[in-house]
RNA sequence: GGAGGAAUGGCAGAGUGGUCGAAUGCACCAGUCUUGAAAACUGGCGAGGGUCACACCUCCGGGGGUUCGAAUCCCUCUUCCUCCGCCA
């Protein structure tokens, strides 16, 4: 969410950055600034009612200790006009600042000055490129047919357990995958993130406090019993931390990474780019989460997108790096670095991470702030990235790394699996 | 799931209807003293709104109510503790 004082001080400029994400800020901005005005000008009316009501309950209180009842029973008649005054002006107080909430969550983050102006992914501007594409065989198979072939996944029975997009990870293929989890939080340990266990339901609060609700509400599993989501990522659980957070800024960077299953409904998805690994309702990640200064929040994403490079270079996968242009650009976030895998199989890219700095605008949901240089509250900066998302990693080597033999698994991951070859 | 108790500032902990945004201690910050540090002393020290700055307003787990007036009384929700039940 974007903060209103920022809005008000710097409305030229936002107006302008976010309507490369082609929507009409100008009359939103205008909307949000009218019931602002309106908010104060409330605000201010019902303070001063206030006020005066506080002034004659002491006056009154003064009187019944000096014993003069009598004048205490007159001023008490007062107060009542008053009372039912602060009580109309509090109820327009509170839709109203309902109404300019409300608002506020509707607008999206302001994009930074170096995101392309786009309508789609086809407008995103590739920065990086690394690795070299195998030449596979002519007989060479997709990686759900790899699965099926040397029974390490299996979708099927995944749709008789739960539907599809729930694959069964079986034999070496749950080996591999655990092997990669394990593999990737070393990596993010030794990067000096703090490796941590978070619950995979979140609260609604939680849901709003990094942006998923109210804008991604259908996108979640949603237990309506108990009023809690199934989590989409571990951004939910781990950012969420530092809800209602002072920290100090001594403590910067915060760096946590976590594995978690994420749930996703992808609701109205079929066809052909969805088969096997590509997309499904529950898979798993492990994420890194930062907290930072502000002054210090691009370098601190620019680090973890070398991190997340110097992992794709030691699994020995051609990979790509991507800005997001505005269209692609998630509503949250300021800034967004998307890494695809080429799958040589299926001849396409596939998004297996994304690195986004949300300057403040998740801090401002969730008030997460630190105590400045002055002794001043400021909101700090969020940022997260997947290091990595499994299934597409699994696709990728699956696919780039068979061979007549079998698949060979990259050599850093043969420690963590135990086996060289899948056959 | 049942019974009882509790929730106050970064922490600890007073406060049970009136000038309490809240004693006190610790922690923290600044100053004095010191070659420096510690100790001691002095001052400061919650958050948000509002204002040029004040004033002023709101917040004592969340929400609602009683009252001229609520941290304090009532209702409700949440969380924690104790006991019972169930259980990996």
């Amino acid at each position: 969410m974007l903060q209103l004082q920022v809005i008000r001080d710097n409305r030229e400029e936002i107006t302008k950055a976010l309507n490369k994400r082609k929507i009409d800020a100008d009359s939103l901005l205008n909307n949000v600034l009218q019931l602002d005005e309106k908010r104060r000008d409330t605000q201010t009316k019902l303070d001063a009612t206030l006020a005066e009501s506080n002034k004659l309950s002491k006056e009154i209180g003064g009187l019944f200790k000096s014993g003069k009842a009598a004048e205490a029973t007159i001023l008490k008649e007062k107060t009542g006009a008053l009372k039912e005054e602060s009580k109309q002006l509090g109820d327009d107080l509170n839709s109203i600042a309902e109404e300019l909430q409300n608002l506020l969550y509707q607008i999206p983050n302001v994009p930074h000055d170096s995101v392309p102006t786009g309508t789609s992914e086809d407008d995103n501007e590739e920065i990086f490129k690394e690795g070299t594409i195998p030449v596979l065989d002519s007989d060479a198979l997709p990686h759900w047919e790899l699965a099926k072939k040397y029974d390490i996944i299996d979708f099927e029975l995944g749709v008789k357990i739960a539907g599809a997009g729930f694959p069964v990870y079986k034999g070496k293929g749950a080996r591999l995958q655990r092997a990669l989890i394990s593999y990737f939080l070393d990596k993010n340990t030794a990067a000096g993130y703090t490796e941590i266990q978070v619950p995979h339901l979140v609260n609604e609060a939680s849901g709003y406090g990094t942006g998923q609700l109210p804008d991604k509400e259908g996108q979640m599993y949603h237990i309506t019993a108990d009023d809690l989501y199934l989590i989409p990522t571990a951004e939910v659980p781990v950012t969420n931390i530092f809800r209602d957070v002072i920290a100090n800024k001594d403590e910067f960077p915060i760096c946590y990474t976590g594995y978690t299953p994420c749930f996703r409904r992808e609701a109205g998805s079929y066809g052909a780019h969805v088969r096997g690994l590509n997309r499904l309702h529950q898979f798993d990640k492990v994420e890194i989460v930062r907290v930072e200064h502000p002054e210090n929040s691009y370098a601190a994403l620019d680090g973890m997108v070398e991190h997340v490079k110097d992992i794709l270079r030691e699994l020995n996968l051609p990979y790509r790096v991507l800005r997001l242009c505005s269209g692609d650009l998630g509503f949250t976030a300021a800034l967004t670095y998307d890494f695809e895998v080429f799958s040589t199989a299926q001849d396409r890219w596939l998004e297996i991470s994304s690195v986004s700095n949300f300057e403040a605008y998740q801090a401002n949901r969730l008030k997460l702030r630190f105590k400045d240089e002055n002794g001043k509250s400021q909101l700090a900066h969020t940022l997260n990235g997947s290091a990595l998302a499994l299934p597409r990693v699994l696709a990728g080597i699956l696919e780039n790394c068979q061979t007549a033999n079998g698949i060979k698994i990259p050599e850093v991951l043969v420690p963590y699996c135990g086996f060289d070859t899948i056959d």
